[in-house]
DNA sequence: ACCAGCGCGTTTACATCGTAAACGGGGTGG
DNA sequence: CCACCCCGTTTACGATGTAAACGCGCTGGT
């Protein structure tokens, strides 16, 4: 399975299986109407359907161009509009990762409770939460971003909801509290931390097609400096995120696993205190 | 205030051990001038003095406040006067990037080669990139966030020089090609994650003193819904990112072993006792 | 000694941004 | 019928990124 080398095609998308996850492997979940420019605009504009165009207008116009006045506009209303649903622009911000956070709830492949066991819990959740980094690549890193709801938690993830969720799915499969909260740590960090840094090579130029001729040999010249990057360029090249993905979820639950037996770290001569 | 449930300290910092990478934890490294205001102002402004004032600027007031007048104010010039060292606001983020990707460098504890095997440069590697980003809690999500000097690097940590290192390391540690560069992505998605994860939740306020009183009991109205996060509160607050940095880089150092060995991915139900 | 040129920082100017404040208008309850 | 108020608009202001023109002081050729 484990592609050996792939003489042509360098710049494959992976081993040939379509991702799962990726936005064009499902049919609902992510609904794309294109944006229509001046909307129908007669529905009088509520908070939710304010965080929803923004959310529209970052994946479609990324997260730069997102201003009060361009979004006010989208919704086919000037920017001031919005203030009276919305504190502010950074208060908007942290409204679309919320919005995009609680997207979970809608996906009927993701359960709030363990019901078939923690690994098939917690299996869902992190394919869920990955469908909506691919799906929002441009929102998702202000996840990473935003000082969280509730601050003492660590690391924070934004909805309480699914910590609680966690939690309880955690304890109530045999895992010690103190292990819960250790899996907690050890899941978010994985989870947010993988599909941070996957969903930043998205909207990469893939070929060095069309980004630009300016310094079309300088590049060349500077990369005779690191021979094996070189040598090495198709390997490096091919996009493997979701077998990586599964490939390192399946790791992390079986590393869960032995926590969840040994109560505590897997390595650790000494816990704490 | 806010926590009326504080029966101690639960926001106490960890178990005890000072943190080794933590900027306090070392004598240089992460010299901070405090930023005189007007500067000496002789020295004739270049490139890295700019990049190196945006730098201390950023790790003084935050992202957000740094404009190019700020800036320029710093260093005792007009806004207009960084134009002639720096494109513009966005190529100069990437240069901030840049150079304190560079910083590593100047780390001595940081080699460039495996003279003392794959797994002690690793280690190194790694601590030294997360002084850095402790050093620089402000400045590293930039480095998630922007795009990479050589597209094709998936995933793309910026410094080609440092993935040719590693790839030279590894490859010369016994190490495919195959594995090395698998390699190189598990550990630039641990390190990159993790590293996020864990500066983004520094510079949260702590404790929820001084965060200003709104909400002082609808917050607590809002956590009686989720009664296990309440009950292991203060497990949650504990930070335990030292600890459980070394944990994940030591397992992921054991995976990548099997890697070496296998040659390719590591399938374990239990691989280790 | 001159002066042309140019390297480098300043000044001025403008479009755009977030947002405070005042405004208006249409529906509703007395 | 009128007073109110919900909700979107208008106007206005200070700050931002940056283009363009300006000017000062040093330098090297004659």
């Amino acid at each position: 399975m484990a592609t050996a080398a792939d003489p042509d095609d360098p710049c494959a998308e992976g081993t040939g299986e379509p991702d799962p996850d990726s936005p064009e492997g499902r049919g609902a979940v992510a609904f794309v109407l294109p944006a229509g420019p001046p909307d129908t605009g007669r529905t009088p504009l509520d908070r939710r359907r304010i965080l929803g165009a923004a959310i529209q207008f970052i994946d479609a116009n990324g997260l730069s161009a997102l201003t009060m006045r361009r979004l006010g506009a989208s919704l086919g209303v000037e920017a001031m509009a919005l203030y009276r649903y919305v504190p502010g622009r950074e208060q908007l911000l942290d409204g679309v990762v919320e919005s995009v956070i609680d997207e979970l709830y809608g996906d009927p492949d993701v359960h709030l409770e363990a019901a078939h066991g923690w690994q098939d819990y917690l299996q869902r959740l992190a394919h869920g939460v990955r469908r909506i980094a691919l799906a929002h690549p441009e929102v998702f890193p202000l996840v990473a971003t935003r000082p969280p709801a509730a601050p003492w938690v660590r690391p924070p993830l934004r909805s309480l909801r699914w910590v609680e969720s966690f939690l309880t799915a955690m304890t109530s499969s045999g895992f010690s509290e103190d292990s819960a909260v250790a899996a907690y740590r050890a899941y978010s960090s994985f989870l947010l931390g993988h599909l941070l840094l996957e969903v930043s090579q998205k909207g990469v130029p893939i070929n060095a097609q069309d980004a630009g001729e300016s310094t079309p040999a300088a590049a060349e010249a500077d990369l005779s400096e690191y021979p094996t990057v070189v040598r090495l360029q198709e390997l490096l090249s091919m996009d493997e995120s979701a077998a990586e993905f599964e490939e390192a979820l399946e790791n992390l639950l079986g590393r869960l696993e032995h926590v969840r037996r040994e109560g505590r770290s897997p390595r650790d001569p000494e816990s704490f205190t």
